[in-house]
DNA sequence: GACACATTTCTATATTTATGGAAATATAGA
DNA sequence: TCTATATTTCCATAAATATAGAAATGTGTC
């Protein structure tokens, strides 16, 4: 992980809208959303959700899969996982038990 | 923890001098870092400093104590585990193990 | 009170970011 | 090819955010 890459991934999920597409797609699994169901669940137009999606692709949280006609955003559990662990990074000098640091696991990476 | 705080806190954090005082106290422990030690370290001029530790302080992410003539910032570990936990949470739809949300156990609460 | 030190507030300026309608692009089926 | 559906790009405007010098405030010591 380095630093401008992880104000980047904080950015894209710093903004009501991103974070609550965001915490929708981690809470979807794998499989994710398309994007016409992330508009209707989230009352977003469309091309503000595309805005975001972009943001957060971009931030790499997030990734698209086409599938014909739709296109499948899913979370980046992997990403996640790093970003939290940059914010918990030797955690209290590394003394103690303060930070048990494990997060995410990825489920399955075929 | 509630969305609105959520986005106060990860925009708190995600700017590259606050990401960088906020990884600095979470690693410097209960007891912080003045003011000053902070700028030296982190080469932020004072006016800056100040008001990037405004931010962090009234998003919660950190605690000021004054002791003399030096305040002293330190992280608030209880307030990052929220929002870690927030982003994580009921992550995959609660199947597998995909989110072992544990992070960071407060140290010590006097 | 006078002085040094630590930190904050004030201020103006520069920069970045968010919004959503309208038009454009892409995909699929008849 | 025509039509419907899904998504993105373009665009102008509005709003929020970052920067750091200078002045002000607070704290301790003599």
């Amino acid at each position: 992980m380095n630093h401008t890459l992880a104000v980047t991934q904080l950015s894209s999920i710093a903004n009501e809208a991103r974070l609550a597409i965001f915490r929708l797609l981690v809470q979807a699994g794998v499989n994710g959303l398309a994007a016409g169901s992330i508009s209707e669940k989230l009352a977003i137009p469309n091309s503000t959700l595309s805005f975001h999606l972009k943001e957060l692709s971009h931030a790499g949280l997030i990734n698209a899969q086409q599938q014909s006609r739709y296109i499948y955003y899913s979370a980046n559990y992997e990403t996640m996982n790093s970003l939290l662990a940059y914010l918990t990074e030797n955690c209290c000098a590394g003394e103690q038990d303060c930070c048990t640091t494990t997060i995410c696991n990825t489920q399955n990476e075929e």
